[in-house]
DNA sequence: GAGACAATTAATCAAGTGTATAATTAATAT
DNA sequence: ATATTAATTATACACTTGATTAATTGTCTC
């Protein structure tokens, strides 16, 4: 993966095309993808960027043009990706019939929910739960981008299925329902920390609890 | 507020203390405040600060030694208070007895979300959303010092609520919970830009709905 | 094989960063 | 009155940042 791992690293780098194919441009990716996760946009400097593969600087220029076009690649590559996959969940639920609520949570939350299960994949689940708390002239046009569509799909078929609450009230439990899976999701929770009985090992069961708090959630008051 | 307002403005501003009494470290704090939470850690600036002031940067420094510090003392000011008013709250359902986990989530909750009251605890409360996506070396000393205690508190009182889940799945909930109302209020979660079908306010009622959704989630899976 | 194109390093630039220090003025203590 | 302390501005330093440009080397097409 990183540069240094073969044979050329021992020789002097020079300029020029080196030999044989390359695909930087993924590899950036994933490194920004780490460091946003971390760091932030603003924590985050292309130079460490371009560290983390052992390349110079100017690539991350040579193939995203800039910082803010970077961070928007990073965050469109897989906040596309579980977008779409929200919609095909939900359009499958919609032509089989007969889902309940708890059918609806588990289809919204298990497209993100699944990247947790390599590393590269938590660092975005980071990054994604980062997004929100990014400065508005950064985030909210890609959050508009990226959500806007499912999120109301989501919010609309919950409507449906919970006739007595009003919409203020369903986009409402929708919003806490993003809040809860996006912080259990992002690995700054600090549940591993503040459980230390031994035995209790509290990633586990984590999507089942989440999908059953956020269930119960939208079903609003218990009667 | 602005030193600008007032009649100094528009002399020529001299090295030296200045007539009268200052305090400037209250000032500073709500400035710092409101760019740390709008901007975070990395992507907020000292010169920054102290030009919402009108005062020269090397205040900053002077009463807090480094950006460090400052960030931490914006952080603990107003931590420890929302801390305490959880504890003291906590004391008074047990004095009482007879409570309930409504009850419960309600004074874990309001607490923070009284803040939303005024525009600087509204700062407050997305820098403390925030303060979760931090790098781990900057928030998470931070974060122990201020809510570990009242953490471990309310989760051994839920658990005491809630005899027949175990002790991680508490934890987990309470993480749940955490997220869950830490977005909704921290103001970063575009319910207003989701929702404009005309009547609807989407702020009305938010925390009622954030209680409401918090206590069907503590519970667990309905029977 | 020659020229166009692709992919890389080296070097640099202007702007901004946190921080430190000295100079300056007002308030306070003796 | 005088010395000490408090609070402020001015200035500067060493370093980092995002970005640009030129030079260099490999690959592809005809």
């Amino acid at each position: 993966m990183s540069r240094s791992a073969n044979k050329k690293a021992l020789e002097a780098r020079r300029p020029g095309r080196p030999e044989g194919q390359t695909n930087l441009s993924e590899g950036i990716l994933d490194a920004a993808e780490v460091l946003f996760a971390e760091r932030g946009y603003a924590g985050t400097t292309l130079r460490q960027v371009a560290e983390q593969l052992d390349v110079n600087p100017a690539m991350v220029a040579y193939y995203f043009k800039n910082k803010d076009n970077l961070f928007r690649e990073v965050v469109t590559r897989r906040g596309y990706a579980i977008s779409a996959e929200r919609m095909e969940r939900l359009a499958t639920l919609k032509a089989r019939g007969g889902y309940d609520v708890r059918d609806l949570v588990a289809a919204f939350i298990e497209p993100a929910a699944a990247l947790w299960s390599d590393a590269q994949g938590r660092a975005f689940l980071r990054l994604h739960a980062r997004l929100h708390m990014e400065p508005a002239e950064l985030s909210f046009e890609l959050r508009r981008m990226v959500h806007n569509e499912s999120t109301h799909a989501y919010a609309n078929a919950f409507a449906e299925l919970l006739p007595d609450a009003p919409l203020r009230k369903v986009y409402q439990r929708v919003t806490l329902l993003v809040g809860a899976y996006l912080y259990a999701f992002s690995g700054t929770s600090r549940l591993g920390e503040l459980l230390v009985e031994g035995e209790e090992t509290p990633m586990y069961d984590l999507l089942e609890t989440t999908i059953s708090f956020g269930t119960a959630g939208m079903y609003g008051p218990r009667p």
